[in-house]
DNA sequence: TATTCGTGGCC
DNA sequence: TGGCCAAGAAT
């Protein structure tokens, strides 16, 4: 049996079958899974995906949302760009498809936030259509099986990837096979501690019988992370705190965040608000990590006498502490809202 | 191995 | 513990 028909049979018997986007096969569920899905591990994504789907049942609940509101339910999960992708893909199948999502794999892949694997795999569980698809799960189960050497993302290598991917497509049963590589690369074929015992491949791996699962795939090239350093501001009027808007594109673009203090507190708080605070009080500091850069976060609280006038500048706004945590704020400055709520 | 985009699980 | 990576895409 060859390497498509063995991985199809092992994912009868021992893939996932009941992952919250498996029960249909609405394109529309199984393309705000994919999205979610990028970079991010199945365990995290569940909770986000029911909440999400809760709210926006279809694609046009989807496309008639504020892109505020889409945030809000996209926060804590990072990497906003998908969010605000999903949002304005979602008008595009509105306005250009008639609210249906498209099954041709051009149509696909030109929506924003779509790119050659995440259309395959689309394509493949919404419409049964066989094309190849690349992810960390593949690219690992490749690089052991067959053995292949360097970084997986270094083009040469990734080409070669796609190519083997295209090849060993089965003519019948995309949709097992797909979804096969996925259960396979996340249950038994792990970056760590790997099952080889129970995988459908052990007596062909060339890894395994070379000795280099451990070795296989070739880990990513990686500098030390810069360190960077802001000190946020928590500015208060009774239960109200500031927020400011976070330009697209950009880390955390699109959110809801709170004010960085360049330079003195007072001199800043001024510049913000018009007045000096009546109080200063340091919170705990800590270091949030990125993909590419540390960040040591100083989070400072500052107590106003009265309240600003509302008609500061587009982008900032007040907010009732309670209903900023909920709103579409990152993680760290949840964590910040969350200790100020009970000074 | 071009860089920028978050957060959490794992060891 | 800090490093590594996860159902990658956009620029």
């Amino acid at each position: 049996m060859d390497f498509s028909q063995r991985i199809i049979a092992w994912q009868h018997q021992h893939g996932r079958h009941n992952l919250p986007w498996q029960t249909s096969r609405d394109p529309y569920r199984i393309w705000i899974s994919e999205i979610m899905l990028q970079q991010t591990q199945v365990g995290t994504v569940i909770p986000y995906f029911e909440r999400f789907i809760g709210r926006f049942p279809t694609i046009v609940q989807l496309a008639r949302a504020s892109e505020e509101e889409v945030l809000t339910y996209w926060a804590g999960l990072g990497y906003y760009a998908r969010g605000r992708n999903l949002h304005r893909a979602a008008k595009i199948v509105v306005e250009q498809h008639a609210g249906v999502f498209p099954s041709a794999i051009d149509d696909i892949l030109s929506l924003p936030g779509i790119g050659r694997s995440t259309a395959a795999a689309i394509s493949a569980f919404a419409f049964g259509q066989r094309h190849a698809i690349l992810d960390g799960n593949v690219k690992r189960v490749f690089a052991r099986a067959f053995a292949i050497d360097g970084w997986t993302s270094d083009k040469k290598v990734e080409d070669r990837l796609w190519q083997l991917s295209e090849s060993l497509l089965p003519r019948t049963g995309i949709e097992a096979y797909t979804q096969a590589l996925m259960d396979l690369g996340a249950m038994v074929c792990t970056r760590s501690k790997p099952k080889c015992n129970q995988c459908p491949f052990v007596g062909d791996c060339m890894a395994l019988r070379d000795n280099r699962v451990v070795e296989l795939p070739v880990p990513r090239p990686r500098k030390p992370l810069p360190e960077r350093s802001a000190t946020l501001l928590v500015i208060r009027h009774g239960h109200d705190v500031l927020l400011k808007k976070r330009p697209a594109p950009g880390i955390w673009g699109g959110l809801w965040s709170l004010p960085e203090a360049e330079g003195e507190l007072n001199a800043a708080c001024m510049q913000l608000t018009g007045q000096a605070p009546t109080s200063i009080e340091k919170l705990a500091g800590f270091r949030h990590t990125f993909t590419h850069f540390h960040l040591a976060v100083q989070p400072i609280m500052l107590t106003l006498k009265k309240l600003p006038d509302i008609t500061a500048e587009p982008g900032s706004i007040w907010m009732e502490i309670n209903d900023a945590i909920e709103a579409a704020i990152p993680k760290p400055v949840k964590s910040i809202l969350q200790v100020a709520a009970k000074c």
